[in-house]
DNA sequence: TACTATATTGAGAATCATTTACAATATGAT
DNA sequence: ATCATATTGTAAATGATTCTCAATATAGTA
């Protein structure tokens, strides 16, 4: 059915890894999520419903679902690791507030092509591109309700 | 003399923080490294030549140098925040080999008109780009090095 | 130059996210 | 149903970074 679940299995079977329990249950609540999380929210949110779940096994997890190209690394906040599924969410711009937190996201393929000329120059094959831009959000910065007014 | 030094300087008095020996001596290593370090090499190397000197005041220093904007993250590697000076070494992009972790590095102005574009949209005042390329340099790419030869 | 109010330092303890060891258990194939 | 392995939960270990605190250095002032 999710397709998700066929990849998983598929990485798993060419890995001789099983597809056991909990390894579902946490592929299941990565795949309700539709926010950033780290290890911790991810173990919480699973064990709400039910109990067949230790943090370790989340940690072990994890890098099989980034290495299964179901996951990717999404950013890193108050020194934690934050992860997003993948799934109608490729690669995209992450523009994080300093002040408020607020996390936008935007469509990476604008900038593929300056990328991708880069690329060839260097003879670089990409494969995983992360992009951050931290500054002020709207509601954050001052000059930008109003008009004009560059103050020091 | 060095402008870095004098740069420090404003931003210590500006802060109400004084100009000590340890942090002379990690501003000077800083300055005088070429490539991305972390906490403990820059420990390791100032303590090569002097005593006077403990990893926690280099911890302690490293934010400092960010505030005052003379070094910035580069990335983290091993688990550890990597650093680099900024010293006619303006942003750029990060390109890591996955396979020799060879580090290249490329402008980033080709890229700022798409993200400027981008900003405007969402009324988001950037500050700080960080934008890293994983994959295979020109070296460990096995179809680069001959012609092109597209096998799965 | 001497004095003084503060900021700073080094050492080591404390944190805390992530890993790991290990004995008990689950999984998938036969 | 059996079996060889992979996996799990628990608790301990690890390791980077931060913090505590008493001793010291710094920079301004007299
Ligand atoms: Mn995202
Ligand atoms: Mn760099
Ligand atoms: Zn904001
Ligand atoms: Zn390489």
């Amino acid at each position: 059915m999710e397709e998700y679940a066929d990849i998983f299995r598929k990485y798993l079977d060419k890995q001789g890894l099983k597809f056991t329990q909990p390894r579902r249950y946490i592929l299941d609540e990565v795949f309700q999520m539709h926010t950033h999380f780290n290890a911790e929210e991810l173990y919480d949110r699973i064990r709400s419903k039910t109990n067949e779940i230790s943090l370790a096994t989340v940690y072990r997890t994890i890098p099989l679902l980034l290495e299964a190209g179901l996951v990717q690394r999404a950013d890193r906040s108050e020194g934690r690791e934050r992860y997003e599924h993948i799934f109608g969410h490729p690669k995209h711009i992450h523009w994080v507030c300093r002040n408020c937190g607020a996390l936008l996201e935007t469509d990476l393929n604008t900038l593929y092509p300056a990328l991708a000329k880069q690329a060839k120059d260097l003879k670089f094959k990409p494969e995983d591109i992360e992009l951050s831009v931290k500054g002020l959000c709207w509601k954050c910065n001052p000059n930008e309700n109003e008009n004009q007014s560059d103050e020091k």
